[in-house]
RNA sequence: GGAGACGUGGCCGAGAGGUCGAAGGCACUCCCCUGCUAAGGGAGCAUACGCGCUAAAACGCGUAUCGAGGGUUCGAAUCCCUCCGUCUCCGCCA
């Protein structure tokens, strides 16, 4: 299956052909730009009901201006291009063209203000349509915060433990494998150190993670870079609104890269800018990265231990599918997650998130919540999206349909599963009395057949 | 980092300031012919947006798009500038 699926990427990468082009005037819509302007109301509600007020009145001033200006501008750019072409014909005849060129001189000042202006105007039009988040999915509830979230199951049973648990935090730091004051010290908080066999359970995880969606869920591996342009940024939605959570790395005059968040960024980016063969799709790419966030809005929160960190390691999967899949390739995706939880015999609950806690781009979204002992509570571990069409217009990723036309791909992503907090959970679940971690059965080839982590480890 | 070449539609490839949205070929779709596979003939075949028509399409008209952005010009795929990318050679580092 391994094999099938890179041989799937090769015949993938060759039909994937060559990119289309942008339309500077148009290129930022997110939201699909008709659905906007016939049916204003409806759209204002549903993102009212994700706490996205819409301006009506700027809109529609907007809109009226620009359709009588763009009317306008078309108006006489074809004046001009057809006087243009009189010229031409009369010069190829040797015959004077002089009054011609006159009539064109007339018309030149109010067509290069006309122009100026539609520029200015679509420019403000996309800055409004590029800060609109995705329309939630029906099947979405209405909720202002993370209490509206609704729980659909919930599996395996938390441990009962008879004696007092530890978090990660003392056992990692008991075991002497885990060091926060080290890592603050090469490069400040929110960051971790790790040794010895703790470290070698963190590739493990990676190594099974990877595996598991390979050999048994049809994804293709791919590597990426870890360095992204804003292009990529603005596809997946984390710009133009949210700059401030990403760390930007400057190049003198050059345009700055940014560390990837995700590997979200980087994996659905593959396909920017691209016309997939429709025998191409579904695509199921999996992706382990580091990510890297600023958590500039998050301070103060879970500071102690590695639940928030400025960089942690994730198994990203992203599926590319043809629309009419992609509720389908949803649940699909999230039960893949899920499978990993279940293969480390990690109690769990799914959330279906409710609209006020919906990521900017996401339609519906499902989090993968994972026990912890230490702090008697399900954290999230795992989030699981379908963007439908909006990552996909904004980088406009399209398949040829059977009516060999263009039309714009539905992109998913889910984590399978956040490493970090898998290795957290491991540890503050399969703690022994005596301080050790029982390694989990399905880690043990990874771990050369180790059973346990302990002081003698 | 230095020097040079290049970037045209799904693909290949002409086009060098005027009637070019772009010759020709390939691929694809439809039709005709041919009794199978092969071959031949004809037609169609970029995208987005606007306006009109429409229940909606189809369609018609228009505008923009020849790597991206800016400039020159009545008019730019074609000339100039900047940027991005690809290739070749040299240097440097592995």
């Amino acid at each position: 299956m391994g094999e099938s699926g890179s041989g799937r990427l090769a015949y993938n990468l060759r039909l994937w052909g060559r990119p289309a082009r942008f339309l500077p005037s148009q290129k930022t819509s997110m939201l699909d730009i008709q659905l906007l302007r016939s049916q204003l109301d409806s759209v204002a509600q549903r993102l009212a009901s994700r706490g996205k007020a819409i301006d009506f009145t700027e809109f529609t001033a907007l809109e009226t201006e620009r359709k009588t200006l763009q009317t306008r501008t078309q108006e006489l750019q074809n004046q001009r291009n057809t006087l243009s072409k009189q010229i031409g014909m009369l010069k190829g005849k040797g015959e004077d063209a002089s009054a011609v060129m006159a009539q064109v001189a007339a018309i030149k000042s109010e067509l290069d203000a006309a122009e100026a202006r539609l520029n200015e105007l679509l420019g403000q039009f996309n800055a409004i349509l590029a800060a609109l988040p995705n329309l939630p999915h029906e099947s979405v509830p209405v909720g202002a915060d993370e209490t509206g979230n609704v729980e659909l199951k919930r599996w395996g049973t938390p441990r009962a433990f008879d004696f007092p648990v530890k978090d990660h935090v003392d056992l990692g730091e008991g075991l002497g494998l885990l060091d926060f004051a080290t890592a603050a010290k090469i490069s400040g908080t929110r960051f971790a150190l790790m040794k010895g066999q703790l470290a070698r359970l963190h590739r493990a995880l990676i190594h099974f993670m990877l595996d598991t969606h390979t050999a048994e869920h049809g994804y293709t591996e791919v590597y990426t870079p870890y360095l992204v342009n804003r292009e990529s940024l603005f596809g997946t939605g984390q710009l133009p609104k949210f700059e401030e959570d990403l760390f930007k790395v400057p190049r003198g005059d050059a345009d700055p890269f940014y560390l990837i968040p995700t590997a979200e960024v980087p994996v659905t980016n593959i396909v920017r800018d691209e016309i997939l063969a429709a025998e191409a799709l579904p695509l199921k790419l999996v992706c382990h990265t580091p990510c890297f966030r600023s958590e500039a809005g998050s301070a103060g929160r879970d500071t102690r231990g590695m639940i928030r960190q400025h960089q942690f390691e994730k198994v990203e999967l992203v599926q590319i599918v043809r629309p009419e899949k992609s509720w389908e390739a949803h649940e699909e995706l999230t039960r893949h997650a899920e499978i990993i939880l279940e293969k480390l015999g990690l109690p769990y609950r799914r959330m279906l998130l409710c609209t006020g806690d919906m990521g900017f781009s996401s339609a519906k979204t499902y989090d993968l919540e994972v026990w912890l002992p230490a702090q008697g509570t399900y954290r999230e571990i795992s989030s699981c999206s379908n963007f439908e069409a909006f990552q996909a217009r904004r980088m406009q990723a399209r398949f040829r349909n059977e009516k060999n036309k263009p039309e714009l791909v539905h992109t998913l992503n889910g984590s399978g599963l956040a490493v970090g907090r898998t290795l957290v959970a491991i540890g503050e679940n399969y703690q022994n009395a005596d301080g050790s971690i029982t390694i989990p059965e399905v880690l043990r080839p990874y771990m050369g057949g180790a059973t346990a982590i302990g002081p003698a480890a």
